[in-house]
DNA sequence: CGAGGGGTTGATCTCCTTCAACGGAGGTGG
DNA sequence: CCACCTCCGTTGAAGGAGATCAACCCCTCG
């Protein structure tokens, strides 16, 4: 057994948080043929509108997806940590109208399409890992309509850093109350509908009130119990509290 | 061949539009088991963390997919029209954080989860159409996330009619410029972000502009490529234009 | 006939944007 | 080694989009 991408090993993690695999499935996933790119900060990686032929598996580095407006203005519709395969969706819908691009230097491992597919032919239960592993990210998107439709700034910025927070300490990538978010305030203001200059008078604010001190991309968290309530977060949109057990039977 | 039920009818029709499939497999999907429930206006249809299992397919009426805050506060998430299977993500997910809740009256087919999963694990074709679907809610939902944290009232509202007018023609349930929204203006604003008073001023401002008329829920839009302009809107991202051919196979 | 829900209007307030300027840190070239 | 530039963060003042609150209208239904 060779030692595998641990891209790929975090990516296996993540499916085997919320699927049940067959040890010959985990090793087909670890073992998916792949190229690794290096991408530098701010490259876009793919444009919207384009037809891919690969999915972008994230090794490090803070990755988004991103809609564009006529005028060049962008919003962030999601963020990809290590381990997430930004755009899975792209396997049965590879004309994609969206775009990634990198918010700090990352590593993208291009994952080809065709042994993604055979994989879910050949192995249902393979085939629904990766549907249900697109149902988190929907979830995910899900929440930020009512983030971004429902809250003001002060609960928007509170509610991103909650589930960031959660996210790179299930990815093993930090704790909820400390983690690097490697994204500037502009960059922030363009995933939560707001300006800049806004996300840094409402950090000052989330600061002044000893909720949360983002400095140089690292984010502490001062009280978290405070800071889930100001956010109205609840970490159920994630997904996480699935039944170890096979999860298909559990309907 | 007995007559299969009208909704089922659609949404094969609606899979069909994206995704190739077999007599065998098209019949089976014509044949899956349901209960047809009768859902009156504004009754709640599931609320979330509910965990459920079967999947709601909308025969008729308007369904909307939500998030509640704390304080009752909803945002919705999504609209569903006729043919709609509006929860198939619970396949893989049957415990869901978002609930659904019928904006006027509506028949709703109950299908269970074990038919569909199983469907899709002895059919990858099948298990593939059904990921296709979810990743068009998907683009939809992200696609909101761009119309709520860029657009002003006006745009966010004319995006809404607009994707809405080319679903209902895509689905043979009216023209984009002429269709059915059973919708109120608070439920439009809870769509939108918006409150009900500030929909209603801009509605007022779409039609002095000679935009677009919504009387007793029916919209008349008097000019669609001035609307689409103002909605800044690219149907892209309904997924609508995947060749016809067997679309797995253009990666 | 009265009640209630949805739509309409006006006045006021507030949150966020816009615009403009400045500061500091890091990188580069002379 | 310092001058300069650029990017990011920070601050202030002014303006505007939308919220809020409250009243009223119309239509439907009991």
């Amino acid at each position: 057994m060779t030692a595998a991408s641990p891209a790929l090993e975090r990516f296996l993690a993540r499916l085997l948080r919320r699927s049940t695999l067959t040890s010959v499935q985990r090793q087909a996933i670890l073992e998916l043929p792949h190229r690794v790119v290096r991408v530098p900060s701010r490259a876009d990686i793919s444009s919207a509108g384009q037809t891919l032929s690969h999915a972008c598996l994230i090794g490090s580095g803070l990755v988004a997806r991103f809609d564009e407006m006529r005028d060049g203005q962008r919003q962030i519709a999601a963020l990809h940590i290590a381990g997430d395969m930004a755009d899975l969706h792209s396997v049965v819908a590879p004309t994609r109208p969206w775009g990634l691009t990198a918010l700090s230097e990352s590593i993208v491992l291009q994952v080809p399409h065709e042994p993604l597919r055979e994989l879910a032919c050949a192995h249902p239960d393979v085939a629904l890992a990766f549907w249900r592993d697109c149902t988190v990210d929907f979830s995910v998107v899900s929440k930020w309509v009512g983030n971004l439709g429902r809250q003001g700034a002060r609960g928007r910025l509170a509610h991103l850093l909650c589930e960031m927070g959660v996210r790179f300490e299930l990815a093993g990538l930090g704790t909820r109350t400390s983690f690097a978010l490697e994204a500037t305030q502009e960059q922030l203001a363009d995933a939560l509908g707001l300006t800049s200059v806004h996300v840094n008078r409402t950090l000052q604010s989330l600061r002044r009130d000893e909720l949360v001190v983002m400095r140089n991309h690292l984010v502490e968290v001062l009280d978290w119990e405070r800071l889930a309530d100001v956010a109205d977060f609840d970490p159920s949109y994630l997904l996480t509290d699935v039944p170890p057990g096979r999860s298909e039977n559990s309907g």
